[in-house]
DNA sequence: GTCGAAATGGAATATTTGTTCCAAATATAC
DNA sequence: GTATATTTGGAACAAATATTCCATTTCGAC
């Protein structure tokens, strides 16, 4: 147990936890991971649905208090409690009350793209080929190296996966982020494509995939349900339907799609 | 004491309460009054607390539960703490579990990811401080260049948001995106930035950031909660909590928040 | 492998918190 | 002004919640 004071503000705390983060055993680093993620938590729930959220028994959880430097866990809850007032009111309401701001205010836009957001979410769990989503997972953790296209508004998307891969040391290889240097003649057999884009199709993306699909390497395709380009193929094709919201369009069902595959197949690939 | 079945909803409890406030007697009609104005109490507090706050006994305030339509104060405290926070369990820890079930498939992950970004958007919407974001949208469309700065995992919000701005034709840059080019030297007076980073913070942007501040550029930073390095500069700070999946990020949240800024920019400079 | 230190889980306990009940006070009707 | 019904406050009780303790397990050094 650790007999330092506690922290008096939410920021204290969370300071105090990100410094004794990397020092705890495995029970106590799940209870500090788990307050990271839903610190909301903490004011409105008692230590044991909170522990056993954590998957960590009670004891432990007020064992993690105390070396925070708390007195105990509810010690540690009149902090949240007291300074809980800003994280009210609740999400339906709070959309509203940003809806309300005035047309275009910039708060009104948010609560648009943030329902945007949600509902294709939802649709992507609903439309998702699961079929699809493991044949695209198998096709990928079996190539050599994996050519990720995408321009435009599929940038974002191509390379967070660049990201991802490169952290989970699977080799990758994102096009036409430089310049325009055409790189096609890095396809090599053994390789796969993740070809991504979205009405209007980026002429460059489906050439490129042509030019992979044509010569034998697998490319799974990222794209919209209507009458897409890449499908006249032959690819593995992910559908994702986002809503637009004026002239743009939410991405987060594409990348969180895009997100799942690539995890999937580092996990595959260990 | 009424029988009437209780409110399930925080609105049917606040139409209950019109309902019934003309007809209660003194005591119990502070009770209606003190909840009228401080329904964000209820979640966090004890009866106790509540009911001296009231200026009544707290046997009064159980009883004016009980006339709503609950069985005590117990159980409509219950609706307040669901509804202050939905999304349940804990996805991160979830995840760990599926994982060492074995039940990675990727369709297990989509899921997993899918329900993060739901989390993820609800939190920004109850969280986000409309003020600030405000600010950032009047500095920002009052800038002559805005230097967009993102790396790694903050990389793709950041292409994502050069390729609005480019799309509405505001002057964009999108630094770091060739190489490793630094070119804090297009930094100009009249000009601002956006700098994006999440712990564990990227060294390069909070330079850049920092750079620019000294020199008196206004900086907007997109950042999390815990104590982020961009916090200590003198920036328009807007803050964004992701939940992490495994060792990755949902970036719904982030890239719903930059596209709104953007799309508010875009529309304010027009 | 063996030893010692650290961590863990769960049961026992202490404390806090919510609820009920009833006697006293207050209001209402006649 | 009395009788009756309603409301009120507080104390006794019941339930829940947090905390502590200790036997058992796990981990790390030798």
């Amino acid at each position: 147990m650790d007999a330092s004071s506690p922290p008096t503000t939410i920021e204290a705390f969370q300071l105090r936890l990100s410094e004794v983060a990397g020092t705890l055993p495995k029970r106590l680093r799940q209870c500090a991971d788990f307050v990271t993620s839903n610190p909301e938590r903490i004011a409105v729930s008692t230590v044991a649905e909170l522990s056993s959220a954590a998957g960590v028994p009670p004891s432990a959880f007020v064992r993690f208090c105390q070396i925070i430097g708390f007195k105990g866990f509810s010690d540690m809850q009149r902090l949240f409690r007291d300074a809980h007032a800003p994280r009210w009111p609740d999400y339906p309401t709070r959309i509203k009350a940003l809806h309300e701001q005035g047309q275009d205010s910039p708060s009104a836009l948010l609560a648009e793209f943030i329902e945007a957001g949600r509902h294709s979410l939802e649709n992507l769990a609903t439309t998702l080929d699961s079929k699809a989503l493991e044949a695209a997972v198998e096709t990928l953790a079996k190539a050599r190296t994996i050519h990720l296209v995408g321009f435009r508004r599929a940038f974002p998307v191509a390379s967070y996966m660049a990201y991802a891969l490169e952290k989970m040391e699977v080799p990758a290889m994102l096009h036409g982020a430089v310049g325009h240097i055409d790189a096609r003649h890095a396809l090599a057999t053994g390789d796969a494509m993740v070809a991504i884009t979205f009405a209007p199709y980026t002429p460059a993306t489906v050439e490129l995939a042509t030019y992979a699909s044509e010569r034998g390497i697998p490319v799974v395709a990222i794209t919209d349900t209507l009458a897409s380009p890449l499908r006249r193929l032959d690819v593995t094709a992910l559908s994702v339907s986002e809503i637009d919201v004026g002239a743009f369009r939410a991405l987060s069902a594409t990348l969180s799609l895009a997100t799942a595959l690539v995890v999937a197949i580092g996990a595959r690939r260990s």
